[in-house]
RNA sequence: GGCGCGGUACCCAAGUGGUAAGGGAGAGGUCUGCAAAACCUUUAUGCGUCGGUUCGAUUCCGACCCGCGCCUCCA
């Protein structure tokens, strides 16, 4: 079976294939780096991480390009009342926003920023110009003649046909020919940033970069280009517009959205207070791997509800994967195989790959996986799991989390680093208690664990329960979950 | 107003023209010196409302109610 995605363009899920065998070309809309990003953000980036992964366990090579916008109204605004330069401004966030990336498990694309590819956008402006697509207004702006482009609005399946002509014109946008032309470059207004061009003085608009970028590193058509569902108009049509009237090829064959979310049931706003970046939910004590694992718990095109109840309940279920494995990995198992467990494994990842299969169905693909989980659990509680089962069953957690990448519990370190960031900003208020107490555990190193866990033997093996439970407690108090099973004591940080 | 998406148990949420996945939470039980983990049982004759099509609809059609998105460089 293979890979059925949904897409934008013709507004129904068709198989996927990429143009050259065994190689995708994929493009994604990446931040603009003004601010922390915030949980809807990483939604939409966590989905194409999502995607990237799949298609790389499907047999393809990915070549993952991602643009870092690092120019545009609202950054040259915030510099210039920070009193930095544009530059200094955007590098802070830039690297705030790919240590974020890496917190949640993203695979780091290949970034292309905006600022150094400027030549490059003027080349393009110009020839856009030359072949008539593209006029100076008087300010020497530069704008994109959508009348010039009949199948303007394909993407977004809006009708520009009655709108062109003599459509209402803003007084603030007078030099444009139409209203809804797009700026493809930008005169300079008194001490803005801006860049010396053969096309004159200015810098990109916003729409230029991605058409630019993408087409430079992938070619003048490319797989599958992604972004939030809010950019389907007008940031990829005016995309489109300008890159296929440039090459008269197609752009991007198959257009990828992501849905927004839902905070609390209500949209995320910074009025409603429900406002997140995913440093602020790491400070409240949530983990990285909670973060994540609700992000991927409701697929990409459905409107995902993100809820503190939610973030809670994903941890618990993370916890039971990792249980589930750690389980495997530490258990005595007698020799042999059974057929049961073998097929078990080899069903749980067919079930798997095929609801990813299936548009990125995320939340089959969890529901056969934690299948699995109870089945083999249960068989592993009357002696049914034989010596030659675990390496399958290991493998098919191996495959999930090749996808969702929450099984690893990095979770302390990473946020241990977000309460330094956070100390180092004077943010030491924002630091809740369930943070502190979540770090608690990284404070004993293995070694003093594994002398209390020692001790704890002694003391159970002279049924001195007492004494054993004592120190089950202390560990406890320092975030060191105990468990006494037959196999022999077990802990792990919690 | 134009275009589009959704309303499934206490919560999150999948899904199908033939009688409701999975996770969390609750309750009861098994195991255990006690915990923890794990397992078992249990929690929607019901899938926004009202009609229609059909042998049969939660799934198809229509109307209505509610929520959400894009149409203003917000992922």
């Amino acid at each position: 079976m293979a890979l059925r995605l949904f897409n934008t363009m013709s507004s129904q899920i068709e198989e996927f294939r990429p143009l050259r065998d065994q190689e995708v070309r994929m493009y994604a809309c990446g931040p603009t780096v003004y601010d922390y990003g915030h949980v809807g953000n990483f939604r939409t980036f966590v989905a194409v991480d999502l995607l990237r992964r799949f298609f790389r366990q499907s047999g393809y090579a990915v070549r993952h390009v991602m643009n870092i916008t690092d120019v545009d109204d609202k950054i040259i605004r915030n510099a210039a009342s920070d009193g930095v330069s544009v530059q200094q401004y955007t590098a802070k966030y830039e690297k705030a926003f790919l240590e974020d990336a890496a917190m949640i498990g993203i695979e780091e694309p290949m970034l292309v920023r905006a600022t150094e590819h400027i030549p490059e956008m003027a080349v393009f402006v110009s020839k856009l110009v030359e072949k008539g697509f593209a006029y100076r207004s008087d300010d020497g702006s530069y704008y994109f003649r959508i009348a010039k482009f009949p199948q303007y609005g394909k993407l977004s399946k809006k009708d520009f046909s009655g709108m062109l002509d003599g459509a209402r014109v803003d007084v603030d946008e007078y030099d444009k020919d139409s209203a809804r032309d797009f700026a493809l470059w930008k005169a300079p207004k008194p001490g803005e940033a801006s860049w010396d061009t053969p096309i004159g003085p200015g810098r990109p608009g916003w729409h230029l970069e991605c058409s630019v970028m993408s087409m430079e590193e992938l070619g003048e058509t490319f797989d599958l280009h992604a972004g939030g569902e809010d950019l389907v108009f007008p940031h990829h049509e005016n995309e489109i517009a300008q890159s296929e009237s440039l090459t008269g090829k197609p752009f991007a064959r198959f257009w990828f959205h992501a849905r927004f979310l839902l905070v609390e049931g209500e949209k995320m706003s910074k009025s409603l207070g429900n406002f997140f970046t995913l440093r602020d939910l790491v400070l409240k004590g949530h983990k990285p791997s909670s973060i994540r694992y609700l992000l991927t718990s409701v697929p990409y095109r459905s409107q995902l509800n993100f809820t503190f109840d939610g973030l809670k309940q994903a941890a618990v279920s993370v916890e039971r994967l990792r249980n589930f494995r750690l389980r495997l990995s530490a258990g005595n198992f007698s020799p042999g195989a059974t057929s049961q467990m073998q097929a078990l494994a080899e069903q749980s990842v067919e079930r798997m790959t095929g609801a990813l299969d299936d548009d990125l169905n995320t939340a089959q693909a969890q529901a056969a996986i934690f299948e699995m989980v109870r089945q083999a659990n249960a068989a592993f509680d009357t002696g049914g799991i034989k010596q030659d089962d675990v390496p399958p069953l290991l493998s098919a957690l191996t495959k999930f989390d090749e996808i969702f990448a929450v099984l690893d519990d990095d979770d302390v370190p990473k946020m241990e680093r977000v309460l330094d960031w956070a100390v180092s900003e004077g943010r030491e208020k924002d630091i809740s208690d369930e943070l502190r107490a979540a770090l608690q555990s990284g404070q004993l190193s293995d070694a003093d664990i594994e002398k209390k866990i020692a001790e704890m033997q002694a003391a159970r093996a002279a049924r001195d329960f007492k004494a054993s439970d004592a120190i089950r407690a202390e560990l406890a108090e320092a975030g060191i979950l105990v468990e006494i099973t037959k196999d022999g004591i077990r802990w792990r940080r919690k």
